[in-house]
DNA sequence: ATAGATCCTACTAATATAATAGGATTTAGG
DNA sequence: CCTAAATCCTATTATATTAGTAGGATCTAT
C-alpha cells in the first residue's frame, strides 16, 4: 500500500507537463529546478515515462518532453501503473498483469486472498483510473491559488 | 500498493485463529505446518501480531496464541496495519499515524497530492476496515468448500 | 561548431524483505 | 523435580528495492 517518491516526482512533474500542454517540450532540467527535484534522477523517471508511453522526448537543443496524448485523456492510473507496477496489493491481483506466485498454495480461481485483493485493487482503481491528469492538474493550480490567497 | 508476504501470512494464519476462536491455544508451529509457512519466521509474525494487540499468547507447553478479541470484532484493516503500517500510500494521507515528510515542498494542509492520496486511502480503508475476520474466515471456509465439491 | 538537450549504463548507499539460527525462558504434565 | 513443548528475544544473512550519483555518448537548433 505505498507509491514512492518516484511515482510522486512523476505526479508532480506531469501536472506541468499537463499545464504545457500543445506547447513547447520542457527540458527535465527545468521541471527538476521547478520542483526542487535531483535532476539526474528526475532524468530516469522521465525516461520510464517515455518508455511506457506517457511522454514523447525531443531530442538535441530546445529538447525536452511532452504529453504524448491530452492530459484529458490520460489517468493518475496509467501514470502510476508505469512508475509502480500493477495498483493491486498483490500480483495475483492484478487485472492488468496478473502473475501467479509458483509457490502460493492456493488455487488461483477460487483463491479468497486473490478475491480480497482484488476488491481493494478495485476500490484503488475507482480513484486512479477515473481522475484524469487534467484534473490533477486544476486541482494543484487551485491549491496554489488558494495558498496565494492565505498569504496576506 | 503493496501487501508483503508478512501480511499475506498473518491473514492465512489468523483465519484458523478465527476458527479457533474460544477454543484452546494454537502453536506457532501447528499453524506453520497448516499452511506450509517456515515456522521460524511465522514465530516473528505473530510476536508483531501479539504486541500490536491482535492476539494474546500462553507460554510453555500447551501454549500458544488466541485472538484478543472475537473475530466478529477484528477487521482486515486493524490486522494489516499491524504487519504493514499505515494503509495510506504516502505517511502524509495516513488517518491513524500521520506523519509529514520533512522534505516536502508542499504546504501540508492544501496539498493537492495528500488529498488525492486520502481518497485512495478511504477507498482501501473502505474495504479493510469494514471486513471482519469473521468474514475473512467465512470465505475462505466457502472457497475450500467448493474446491472439494470441484474435486469429482 | 557548440550549447543544450536526451539517452544509456554503471555504481553506490540506505532501507526493507524474507528468512535462518541459536538459545533463554516459561509451563503443563508425568 | 524433570522434561517436552511452547513462547520470547536477538543477531545474522541474502536478496531486492529505493533513491540517488556519475560520466559520458548522442542528437539537434542556432
Amino acid at each position: 500500500m505505498k507509491v514512492s517518491k518516484k511515482g510522486i516526482y512523476a505526479l508532480r512533474v506531469l501536472r506541468h507537463l499537463a499545464e504545457n500542454y500543445g506547447r513547447k517540450p520542457l527540458s527535465a532540467a527545468y521541471l527538476a529546478g521547478l520542483e526542487g527535484i535531483p535532476a539526474k534522477y528526475l532524468e530516469q523517471v522521465l525516461s520510464t515515462l517515455r518508455k511506457s508511453g506517457i511522454l514523447v522526448s525531443e531530442r538535441g537543443k530546445e529538447g525536452g518532453y511532452v504529453l504524448r496524448i491530452p492530459p484529458e485523456e490520460m489517468t493518475l492510473g496509467d501514470i502510476l501503473r508505469a512508475i509502480e507496477g500493477p495498483l493491486a496489493p498483490i500480483p495475483c491481483a492484478s487485472r492488468t498483469m496478473p502473475h501467479t506466485d509458483p509457490d502460493c498454495p492456493y488455487p488461483y480461481d477460487t483463491c479468497w486472498l486473490r478475491q480480497l485483493m482484488l476488491r481493494v485493487r478495485d476500490n484503488i482503481s475507482e480513484i486512479l483510473d477515473n481522475e484524469t491528469l487534467a484534473e490533477m492538474a486544476a486541482d494543484a493550480r487551485k491549491a496554489e491559488q488558494k495558498q496565494q490567497g492565505d498569504k496576506h
